[in-house]
DNA sequence: GAGTCGAAGTTAACGTCGTAAACATAATAC
DNA sequence: GTATTATGTTTACGACGTTAACTTCGACTC
């Protein structure tokens, strides 16, 4: 008796249910972050009972993890844009070491940028993946959902290999460095969404985060 | 009807009854992080009713946040007893530079120390304040609370001036460090907490979190 | 095409949570 | 010794996640 004005198939059967689920509990994470991501409303948003998500989800926390994953992959697409916009114009990069460490700025603005542009979604990009409770403690299958899982941490990785086939840092320090990039640039991110940071203009914001990342990346060329 | 056995006044009447719960819910935390913390549990195990929490805490947000002053105080505390055994002992410092980089690098490392050994208050430490919902959007009374807050935050700041007072850092480099080094050292913690480095040995562990505050400290002290 | 069968919906119900309102009791002030 | 006030209690409500039992639709056989 419900859902008497669906754009899908019947009326009933809704056709498309899991992707209308997984959109509309982004919508809730866009705002409110991942606490806001309730079973209950996304069904009502859609327009179906409560119980119909248990067919497609095992749960809340599946349903959660549908978003996350959402989050992961806007975070990453926003990252390629950035580097891909601020690189391939062939602005003044004189050789090759230099446009891999501005690859490596563009990435790491790339991720600041979207975690200030969608804050609910950065958040929820980041959740921990609820407790399984049958004590297996294993994620469960994610196997192509991890294509997209840390994606923005592969980027970073291999951007960082840049650096090195480019000569701009020696081989031996490479070890790890994807690790420290990504805690300064994830550091920040979350500094600035709910840190001690409080209301910072723009462009304090890019002050702040272009500086990190120049220090990042001179500890990462410097020679001494 | 309850409290038959307390250990506090008359057994109507706790007596300590804020600091009781405060207590409680800071053990909910510890296993469990911030999302563990439900105010009905909390009053459980105290053994009062779920609403006697109201006459101390304005609810289970307010509650929660005494939780997170807690785990800030644990954190502040770590990191200023792992850098007063660091560098307290005079282990080969050889001028006032050197001593304030090895503080630096202790404040650090019981960042992280903390993060690992308390996961669950680590994470409470930096959940997100509650909305208010009256729409004001301020954090409220918290003044002394404050004083513990961000106490991590003030405690990698002064040793920053230190690497500046000591001439280790060029001076006008120093703006935003502190943003640096935390988000460093933050980034990190989450990373190895919930992020995408599963399960590592503690010595994996403790190699990654050099190197990264190697990297930042070069960063910050090079020349070029 | 009629009949069956499983996938994808529904309603009803349970236990837990946060919270408000009204009531009860104990400590304190006069 | 009584009135007041701080601090508990009981009761109740609505929202949430989740289970169980029922219903409806679409697809596949004969």
């Amino acid at each position: 008796m419900m859902r008497t004005e669906g754009t899908g198939k019947s009326g009933y059967h809704h056709g498309d249910l899991r992707n209308a689920l997984i959109e509309a509990a982004t919508d809730l994470a866009r705002d409110g972050g991942p606490e806001a991501v309730v079973l209950r409303a996304a069904a009502r948003s859609v327009g179906v009972s409560p119980t119909a998500a248990y067919r497609h989800f095992t749960g809340q926390g599946d349903l959660l993890m549908a978003v996350k994953e959402q989050g992961q992959r806007g975070l990453a697409e926003t990252m390629e844009r950035s580097a891909a916009g601020d690189g391939a114009e062939g602005d003044g990069a004189r050789d090759a070491g230099e446009a891999a460490e501005e690859r490596l700025k563009a990435l790491g603005a790339g991720y600041i940028e979207f975690a200030l542009a969608e804050p609910g979604l950065f958040r929820a990009a980041f959740c921990r993946p609820p407790e399984a409770a049958d004590g297996s403690g294993d994620p469960g299958p994610q196997e192509d959902s991890a294509r997209w899982m840390y994606r923005s941490f592969r980027l970073l990785a291999e951007a960082l290999d840049g650096l090195v086939t480019t000569g701009r840092m020696p081989a031996e320090r490479r070890s790890g460095t994807e690790i420290t990039a990504w805690a300064a640039v994830h550091g920040l991110a979350v500094l600035l969404l709910d840190g001690p940071l409080g209301r910072l203009s723009p462009e304090q914001r890019d002050t702040l985060a272009a500086g990190a990342l120049d220090t990042v990346i001179r500890g990462f060329t410097a020679s001494e």
